[in-house]
DNA sequence: ACCCATAAGTTCCATTCGGAAACTAATACC
DNA sequence: GGTATTAGTTTCCGAATGGAACTTATGGGT
């Protein structure tokens, strides 16, 4: 319904025997998994193939347990079994599950209040399609409007991602500071426009999410990320989940003191961590105003003045670091982001910023940088969609989960 | 065993009807629950008495469910039924739920270098009893042997939970500054020297857990405990659970830059939060080296010294306040310690520091001051006992939990 | 006083789900 | 080719959960 699928013959033959997975739309319906079949699934997405016995003693579950939840899996298409790999020593040879990304599509849509990025991807976040225009206007109606007609040029999608620099509360956009937004119900407009199940969420949660199921930080219990940008970012995963604060917003490390006698900040004071890594500052602070690229060719020809200020900038992401690794003690720290070429500059200066803030030896953070392109984010918003259909949170309301 | 019970006569004529619950040593064995038993038994001990159609709702379990558990709760002896409580309008009254405390007994202690504080409470971690000793030596083995004579003082307990200032990691102290012990198996060592389950962990963790199930903030999603004492500490309670750092430690925001020409802290630089709220630099900066409460004296009074001394430290207070809610954004900040006191003379400043330091609306900050007896901190290692009895912590090894 | 609406709690029953035991399958090593 | 070893399967059973229909205890209207 909602779908204009009147006139599609009806398909009653099937029914008995494709049951309950066909009915609807037919490539893109995702069928109703329950919890355990679900974190079978989920193992086998974060952690790539698995034999049915490594699954078993993960999850601690019984083999039979496995054995009648792959094949499930296996006849709904969304694990397929691939090669059989060797034991080193005796024994029969594991048969490897692989999850079927083909399976199922996702559409990832990134907003900025001057362009669209979107991306597709397949069931295990690997693009397959990406686009980028310009966005035509600001006015929800008519991002919505561009949404769906981006929708419609990758028809048979799963679930959609929207993701935004705004606070984001269950699919309500309660405020974006770029795109000038309040209370928009963002989730529900998509998906009756669009006719699919759409998840919208705040751009760094989604990345971060994104970073911890398909990322180099694929299933750890704890993890910290920091986007680079335009703006400094940070998302957080303690205990295996996101964590989202009460009203909404990612956490932010980025106001905390650097040195009081630094450079303006947008928030009124001086020497935050921002005032240091925002793109926007740094430049202002050179002469001629250059572009970013500009300025790091100038840094890497060995100008002083914007060797000067990238150092700076190291530093305070040095700093940012370690107060977010005296905070939560993460597994792993992620560095992304297009302003990354920073830390390539100056991963002297971070090293030093990270000595100078976290309280116990800096080799035990595990510092992992990782060049970023810009339709990551775009991704990162499908990532979001796969993990809303995954948990159900894209048509149920989310479950009050009754855990300890 | 292990607790002298030999000579109680044997109770077989009872076992036939009150089963398992009774068959080990008689009041102290805790009857092994599964997953739904233990949710619900957690849901009546956290948020008060509750009908069982409130909990079913709340656990989102059917009624016949609950009446199941129920039975088997009330018939193990940790349910009893109350009073029955007459709907505001038409239909059958509530039967209400209480968690029966005198079940059982846990013991809590708290260990400084130089005293041993105990507490004892029922099931509900309300007090029954509580001594205090000089601690007679820093000796791991020693301690252990105190800590075993002060448990054959209160016989029967259910658990005993031990705190310190250190790092604890699975029971194991990997590193306390105060008593200067390096890997000490603690937990192993009070097993099995008083043959009652124990378990080990930091004090600060410790009182976070147990404020967030027995306190102000029992059964919030997310809340933030800061404590005042000698120095400060910090826990946080993140989607319902403790954050644990991957190496033991409780998050750590005290060494955030408050300002750079602040006075010397213990960490080497300078100006830190804990620099000022440290009790001992903070009298370091007085005249003539008051105590502690002399200097409140002076405040009280109008001293302009201490006066500005306390009014920083309320500021930094501030500030620590307005970092920890940017990052985690609680639903509550709880504020705890002996040094409480501080907030009551300089709560003006206090609100300065989080004006300065919060990015949004301080208003939203659910900031909770409760004065603070150091019995609390035994008290909290009751808890930690309680805690780590019911979800099996204190047992078994922990389980992988496979959720999402 | 009586009946009815309302909501709590219970009983009964069908169903689902996961693990134990015992099996078959596929390999390495001797 | 036999044996040890590990993966995966089948069969079966017990535990636990929720739906339907019931009983119980109240308030409110007539």
């Amino acid at each position: 319904m909602g779908l204009g699928l009147g006139a599609i013959p009806e398909r009653r033959y099937v029914r008995a025997v494709i049951s309950e997975a066909d009915t609807g739309v037919a490539t893109s319906s995702w069928p109703k998994l329950s919890e355990v079949p679900r974190d079978v699934l989920l193992e086998v997405l974060i952690h790539g193939p698995l034999s049915r016995a490594e699954i078993a003693g993960r999850l601690r579950l019984s083999r039979p347990t496995l054995t009648r939840v792959a094949k499930a899996l296996v006849q709904r298409g969304l694990l397929v079994e691939g090669d059989t790999r060797p034991r080193s020593s005796a024994g029969r040879p594991s048969e490897m599950l692989h999850v079927r990304g083909a399976a199922h599509r996702f559409l990832g849509v990134k907003l900025t209040p001057e362009r669209l990025f979107a991306a597709v991807t397949d069931l295990t976040a690997t693009p397959v399609a990406a686009a980028e225009e310009p966005l035509r206007s600001c006015a929800p109606e008519e991002v919505v409007a561009q949404i769906a007609d981006v929708a419609r040029r990758f028809p048979g999608v799963t679930g959609i991602g929207v993701t935004l620099g705004g606070v984001v509360l269950d699919g309500l956009v309660a405020w974006d500071e770029f795109l000038r937004w309040t209370d928009v119900p963002l989730k529900a407009a998509v998906t009756r426009a669009t006719g699919v199940p759409t998840a919208v969420d705040n751009d760094v949660q989604a990345l971060t999410a994104a970073q911890h199921w398909f990322g180099p930080g694929a299933g750890l219990r704890s993890l910290a990320v920091i986007t680079v940008g335009a703006g400094v970012g940070t998302g957080l995963i303690v205990d295996g989940r996101l964590v989202a604060g009460s009203h909404g917003l990612p956490p932010h490390f980025s106001h905390t003191l650097v040195d009081a006698k630094g450079p303006q900040c947008g928030c009124g004071r001086r020497g935050c961590i921002s005032s240091y890594l925002m793109t926007q500052v740094m430049l202002r602070r050179l002469a001629g105003r250059p572009t970013y690229e500009e300025a790091l060719d100038r840094v890497r020809a060995g100008d002083r003045e914007a060797g000067q200020v990238f150092a700076e900038a190291g530093y305070a992401l040095g700093v940012l670091i370690g107060t977010v690794a005296n905070v939560i003690d993460p597994q792993k720290v992620l560095l992304t982001g297009e302003g990354l070429p920073l830390y390539e500059v100056s991963s002297e200066l971070v090293h030093d910023g990270i000595e100078d803030t976290y309280e116990d030896d800096p080799d035990l953070i595990d510092l992992d940088a990782r060049p970023f392109d810009f339709t990551e984010w775009a991704r990162s918003g499908a990532a979001l969609a796969i993990k809303a259909t995954i948990t159900g949170a894209i048509s149920e309301r989310p479950q009050l989960d009754r855990r300890r």
